[in-house]
DNA sequence: ACCGACCCTTCACGACCACGAAACATTTGG
DNA sequence: CCAAATGTTTCGTGGTCGTGAAGGGTCGGT
């Protein structure tokens, strides 16, 4: 059996990290607090438990949340000719410009992109002032964050491009 | 707004009953006798409770179930030629400059569909004013907004037709 | 330790353009 | 003739993209 993580969180605490993972596509099982109301469905990779609950009976949810999870999971970020940029079922539409450095991350997905050939892809016929690059990649960082995606700096190499952060995980 | 009708029952007494809806496909939620082990997974449309339980979670996993379902069960909307656009039970009617829009998205449903193919289409013998498309794209989007589909703009590029937010829906 | 050179991040601003929306005008079909 | 369908004008809003400036780290040299 496939292991699939899932995430377990407080709520309504952590409500800020469960939409983030939601984003991006991840499971997750939120522990919720007695005396706060059941939280609003979302997709079928969320579910919720109140507390204080059994072991066994999280551990049942995890289960469950990991079954559906293989139905449901199939991300590897994406760019169509359009620019838009899916990862899982979200997706974000880029302008032009960004569309095309994301192109060039998407290339060497995981490892280090320079900035010289950001730059000649993203201005084939000439680049504008330096600090246009650095500006750029600043928007895109921000415009794919709700994608779990994040842009790495490699000081005087360039950028990489891998997936968010966040991973707690519980055993299933 | 669609109904999507949750089976209670009582697990595991009614385990045959379960089995039952499950082989239809039938959404239902178990309320588990407080001293049983939790039911395994089956799948999406299949949610349990462990008893006793107020009613505002029974509600809220009904309600879930409800959403998965509706998730699951995403009909595909479909036009007729004569300008009846169709998805679940509801439908409404297209006049022709819009229908001939609508059929252009539904051809590439869930993806960018230009402004260019847009105009052509609507208008095979030459596009009239600029500003046409997007009053047609306006008043398409309301007329179907009440069938659960959405026409996300993707600026610069074109419009994306697909399934708008998911319904509430009242749980039996 | 201090300095300054570099590299990068972040913000604020302005020019421009794409789109949304309303209101109004015109055409078409029964 | 009436109502629906279609076209046009106009204005507001927000996205895109470039630029300059402020500031924070890091590093080598002294």
């Amino acid at each position: 059996m496939v292991f699939v993580d899932v995430a377990l969180l407080r709520w309504p605490m952590e409500e800020e990290r469960r939409q983030a993972l939601a984003a991006r596509g991840a499971s997750r099982l939120l522990l919720v607090d007695a005396d706060t109301a059941a939280p609003d469905a979302v997709d079928c990779l969320e579910d919720w438990i109140r507390l204080p609950a059994s072991q066994d009976d999280i551990d049942a949810r995890c289960r469950a949340i990991a079954t559906r999870s293989m139905v449901h999971n199939s991300e590897t970020p994406g760019l169509d000719p359009d620019g838009v940029l899916r990862v899982g079922a979200s997706w974000v539409s880029l302008p032009p410009l960004e569309a095309r450095l994301m192109s060039a991350l998407l290339d060497r997905f995981g490892a280090v992109v320079s900035r010289d050939i950001l730059s000649r892809t993203g201005w084939p016929t000439g680049a504008p002032g330096r600090n246009a690059l650095d500006v750029h990649m600043l928007r895109l960082r921000r415009r794919i964050a709700p994608l779990g995606l994040a842009i790495r700096t490699v000081r005087s190499r360039g950028y990489l491009l891998e997936a968010g952060e966040l991973q707690m995980v519980q055993p299933a």
